[in-house]
DNA sequence: GCCAGCATTTTGACAGTGTCAAGATTGATT
DNA sequence: AATCAATCTTGACACTGTCAAAATGCTGGC
């Protein structure tokens, strides 16, 4: 279909030929400056050097941005989850790896793990369907994980879904205090989590 | 006494009286209703009845408002503290009361329990002196209490620090789970953090 | 009584914000 | 080359936090 794919400048044109992507990039890096709170339609705008109002060609709204933003943070996540299920390695091995992956994910992309989690988006206001479907699938594919660690007797608990909701709140909680900077220690998340394997984990002998 | 230009209520005088308590009242009242992020100080005027800028001889900003409310809300949660040590009952059940303590009132006070937990006044800017010293004595309290529990055998691990920062984590993340209605599950937080019990505790046998 | 001084509250103003409606520009299709 | 739809801009509005200056009412001393 393509007849000529011409020579794109990426320099001041009136159709900016990848607006959108451009605009979700440079939200996302302003929002790992300075926080999600002080991110404006405004400026994002100013940065990609375009109006005020461009983005809403592309976005709903602010929120409808957000979700995308959101929604991306799922891919990359669960492209990390598939990618550490191929690998070569006991299930005991992957469980923790599972868990070093979660912490270390939450803690370099703190904001795009807000928008992931927290209330945001999930509670008060609309959330995405494209939202919606890969959050809960991700969730789904958690719970599946949990489940068939728990029927080979690597993880404690007999009723999965329960181990699933209480483990992923640890790996939440303990992330989210991290990332809010409640806990100052030096020590890393994943120090934190890996001593909690013991719990998490059916004895050896 | 103003006899003549009533447009205000007879109620109302120019000197409120205890402004600063009636707005803090109002403030909660409103972000119970409507949440944090759709606080706004004009609003809260006007439900107080009074002009944009009287909060400001009370609060230095906004932030400085939602700092206060972070704060009585730890006054409230010690409070609660204090009531349950006091109850005769067993070591275990004390625990068992503490951590379902910890998931009502989170559940119960959710926008005030994000003040006082969530990112907002903790990591980006400044945090009051009253709220920080409030908030780090809670803290500790918190990781003393831990720390005993462990010591009488009764929690496991060995490093109390450790624990109480693992214990807290899981808590506060399923707690966040809730509030920000990622569980939208019938069962109670309770019921989840109650079925947590075998994980934290040392096996009777 | 009255006036000064003080604490308290209001008005005016300004820079940001999100977002809608209407207009301007451009690349592609006929 | 003319037309059209996609794309982007301008204008406008209501709302926000916050500062400076003014207004108001209370409380002491005379």
């Amino acid at each position: 279909m393509t007849t000529s794919t011409s020579t794109r400048k990426p320099s001041a044109k009136y159709h900016h030929g990848n607006l959108r992507q451009t605009l979700l990039a440079a939200a996302k890096q302003l929002i790992a400056v300075d926080g999600i709170e002080s991110l404006s339609l405004r400026k994002l705008a100013d940065k990609v050097g375009v109006s005020r109002t461009a983005a809403y060609h592309y976005f709903d709204d602010k929120n409808d941005l957000l979700c995308a933003i959101a929604s991306d943070g799922f891919r990359q996540w669960q492209q990390l989850l598939k990618q550490n299920e191929k690998k070569n390695q006991t299930e005991r091995q992957k469980f923790e790896q599972y868990i070093v992956n979660y912490m270390v994910f939450a803690t370099h992309h703190p904001e795009e793990y807000e928008l992931m989690f927290g209330r945001c988006i999930w509670k008060q206001s609309q959330c995405t369907v494209e939202l919606q479907t890969i959050a809960h699938n991700t969730f789904q594919h958690q719970v599946d994980m949990m489940e068939y660690w728990q029927t080979i007797g690597l993880v404690r608990g007999d009723n999965p879904l329960r181990t699933a909701q209480i483990i992923w709140g640890t790996l939440h909680g303990i992330a989210k205090l991290f990332i809010d900077g409640v806990y100052v220690d030096d020590t890393r998340a994943e120090e934190i989590v890996k001593s909690a394997l013991p719990m998490f984990l059916v004895p050896k002998d």
